[in-house]
DNA sequence: TGACAAAATTGGAACGTTCCAAATATTTAT
DNA sequence: ATAAATATTTGGAACGTTCCAATTTTGTCA
């Protein structure tokens, strides 16, 4: 049953040309004859001949295989998947494909995955790297010639590219709105304290909270695992502090979830007695009740920037590193407590994603 | 800069051997003696070799990439991002790499990241058909001899495995569920009719209804777009019959959140005043306010469970087309008006769908 | 018509691996 | 010590493509 493969030397006997000119028309050159460009097609689409990139690409070494690898911490959080959704966008429309895997933080995972997919030859690699990545991981990649881009969180070290959201200028303007709404007492909640990406944001925070002309007080920074449980473990330091804060930035949506789940625990309404704000700006940050005044990021802008800067190096041939740092916008709803005004959360302009199955 | 290739050749050079040896040893045969693998292998992490997939996929024609690839509707529906998840796990443990691509729903481009898979060389095949899939487009890919095994929606005429939740059952006992609760008469929202996920879950509705002993009305049977806009119109549509519901089953999620937000819009309390039942039990399905009480599908599972049938396939050799249901189980929450006991709903004790199986 | 240029076609020789059959080295049994 | 058995190693010949240099066909112009 399992037929035997077509070849481009069975579409040339077939077509009563030779092997050289299949090749030829398979690569759309104009030496080929219009007619016998033709006529090869037609026999191709006949016997069901399909393309062998492996072998292809095994001939031209330095040739490129159209794969791209891309590199996710966590499928699950929308963040990524919409980063993933993004990238895809311009890598299928570039007639590329992408490989695409999950580390679920776990650096030796990740170690796997970049290696499986060095053998698989990729093209260029799109990866947010999992929690202590070593910079000198990518480093037979880039040595190899295989541009690397890394997203979201920067790795300091590596030679590589990079695209990162500004951390720092979204946590001042979150700052900002809510010493402007009369907070005087504003904690930093949740967050690794070891990763760039906790410096960047706590940075940010500091810098919002003396452009007030506040104080900045240690112990109102106050990290935590960056989810929802490490939410309600944060703000339950915070409520027990001697003087409690009123008002909260997160390090992100998740834990933003979570200090409201903490909140409502103590019989505390997240937007009424407390302010919250998160950071990323997931797809269930307008649905959730309260909505959630957030930091909004675009993931799939990133992802689809971070794709083209990728095919721009996988061109290019040769990997200029750049930095790009993306622009954010703080986008206020509800739970900063200055969307009162509007009861009726009709849920209407909600764009639902859900719709399929 | 960009050095030349490490082959096996180079390797067997350097290391006194053959190439016939050297690839020994990367199969890890059991033939060649142990000092001499020790040897190869020092000598191949010395001269940082990788191994290259392409050219031996060549030579060993009909044996396997260790690709398998990965179709879904759209990543960023959570439901299709944790089944991509499921799929990856077991995937990637079993030394597979997976192309994962989006559809958007677009059969055209399904067609293209199909075709572009192939070109790859794909051992296998799990997808979730984009809506209107013709059964006869993975024809040619099984006639290839490449496992196909599809999910979430079955393809009722191909030849092919495939893997949907049990939407019959989960319908009945979300209908049993809400007459057991007392209520009489029980709608069905949501839901485009011309699909099969659509008629199977009717079809547990009407079940589950004459089940219960009370009698099957069309006119409680209102179709709308599976969305969050077309849960709205159907539940307006609901209330303005002449003898109301009280409490529905929907089509999925989305539409429950639609109705919900419906049901608000007319002063009316989901849970309190109307009951309402999801499907999927997406994320968003438990932190919502109320906590929506839904059908379980683990869309996790689902994608373990594709891969392992996958895999399978694929050293089986043969593809023996089989087709599985699996189970679902009703998660009572709030707005079902049942969890009224519990005004405590720390988020807490709702034990996520993501830990076990 | 012949000469020359342009257009179209074509046989190998790669690419990096695995497979096969055969060769060589090492043991074991006598 | 030698034959037989076993353990290890090894040169090619594939796999399906692209590239190169060379060849054949066609077209042009005097």
């Amino acid at each position: 049953m399992t037929k035997a493969r077509v070849t481009v030397i069975d579409i040339a006997r077939a077509a009563g040309v030779s092997k050289s000119t299949v090749s030829l028309v398979l690569q759309g050159s104009s030496l080929v004859n219009e007619a016998t460009r033709a006529k090869v097609n037609a026999v191709m689409r006949d016997l069901g001949y399909v393309y062998n990139r492996g072998a292809a690409n095994l001939r031209q070494a330095g040739a490129k295989s159209r794969i791209i690898g891309v590199v996710v911490n966590d499928l699950t959080n929308s963040f990524f998947a919409e980063l993933a959704v993004g990238v895809d966008m311009v890598v299928q429309s570039a007639g590329f494909v992408q490989f695409l895997s999950n580390t679920g933080e776990s650096i030796d995972r990740q170690r796997e995955v970049v290696a499986s997919m060095r053998e698989h030859g990729i093209s260029g690699l799109i990866v947010s790297p999992a929690r202590a990545t070593d910079a000198a991981d990518f480093k037979p990649l880039v040595a190899a010639g295989i541009p690397v881009v890394v997203v979201v969180r920067n790795l300091p070290g590596a030679k590589v590219s990079s695209i990162v959201s500004d951390n720092r200028a979204g946590m001042v303007s979150a700052v900002k709105h809510l010493a402007g709404l009369g907070h005087k007492r504003i904690a930093f909640l949740g967050g690794f304290p070891d990763t760039a990406v906790f410096d960047d944001r706590l940075a940010g925070y500091r810098s919002g909270v003396e452009a007030a002309g506040l104080d900045y007080h240690e112990e109102l920074v106050i990290s935590s695992a960056p989810s929802r449980a490490g939410g309600v473990e944060a703000i339950g330091k915070a409520i027990a502090l001697g003087r409690r804060p009123t008002a909260a930035v997160c390090f992100n949506d998740a834990v933003a979830f979570g200090v409201c789940d903490g909140l409502r625990a103590r019989r505390l309404e997240p937007g009424a007695d407390f302010a919250v704000v998160g950071f990323d700006d997931v797809i269930e940050a307008q649905a959730a009740v309260p909505a959630l005044t957030t930091v909004s990021v675009d993931p799939q802008g990133i992802g689809r920037r971070g794709a083209q800067m990728l095919l721009k190096q996988i061109n290019a041939g040769k990997a200029e590193a750049e930095t790009v740092t993306t622009a954010v916008r703080l986008v206020v709803r509800e739970s900063c407590g200055a969307g009162k005004t509007a009861p009726a959360r009709a849920g209407k302009g909600v764009k639902s994603k859900q719709d399929a199955e």
